[in-house]
DNA sequence: ATCTTTGTTCGTAAAATCACGAACAATCAT
DNA sequence: ATGATTGTTCGTGATTTTACGAACAAAGAT
């Protein structure tokens, strides 16, 4: 059903987007890294009320989908967002959202 | 989990939002409403490769996290953007997308 | 070489999502 | 009153998501 030509590619990628920003652990994690541009995984994990293993997922999820992007700073990650995809991903709810 | 106050609320509306808008055939209903102000779920299931009830579960879900609303107009039911909270989508979203 | 720190991966379980067809409800037309 | 049209609700599966702790991997420190 997925890939049948009824929706757009853009369509498809809005949804993947929005499905990635679809829990609060993520949204927050997105707020942060547009506000201050990286952060380690320790400090998310020392804020946020669930294990260090579930907040892993959660940053798979948002670097599987593109919007951030991890680097290794032994033995930290140093996450970031990642900026061609996050300004697709600005320009297309940008264009869904103000018509 | 869920309601630890780590969220702010607006983190928790918009993922609410996002959550809704992060299936395809969501996506397409809601940019559709966007651009021609109503249809009727016949329309949309003429189109939409799902069974009719499946289209009826995916609209639910638009009307219960309040970004469109139905109204009947027997023996169809025409559905619109909820306005007042498409405008608060498109706040919260511009404010998050665009700082 | 061993220990510590940091984070991912694995295995698992509970809950939610997605999808379908059948049954039902409501209204209009005959 | 019966039928036709339109959608929703119900019951049911298959799959995905969310979450946890335990085990593992990698790198720096002792």
């Amino acid at each position: 059903m997925e890939n049948l030509s009824v929706f757009t590619k853009e369509q498809k990628q809005l949804a993947r987007f929005a499905k990635a920003m679809g829990h609060p652990v993520r949204m927050y994690v997105l707020e942060l890294l547009t506000k201050q541009s990286c952060c380690y995984s320790g400090d998310l994990s020392d804020v946020l009320p669930i294990a260090k293993s579930t907040l892993s997922q959660h940053l798979k999820e948002l670097k599987d989908v593109g919007l951030i992007q991890g680097e290794i700073e032994a033995p930290k990650v140093k996450y970031c967002i990642n900026p061609e995809n996050w300004a697709k991903a600005q320009k297309i709810f940008n264009q869904f959202l103000n018509r």
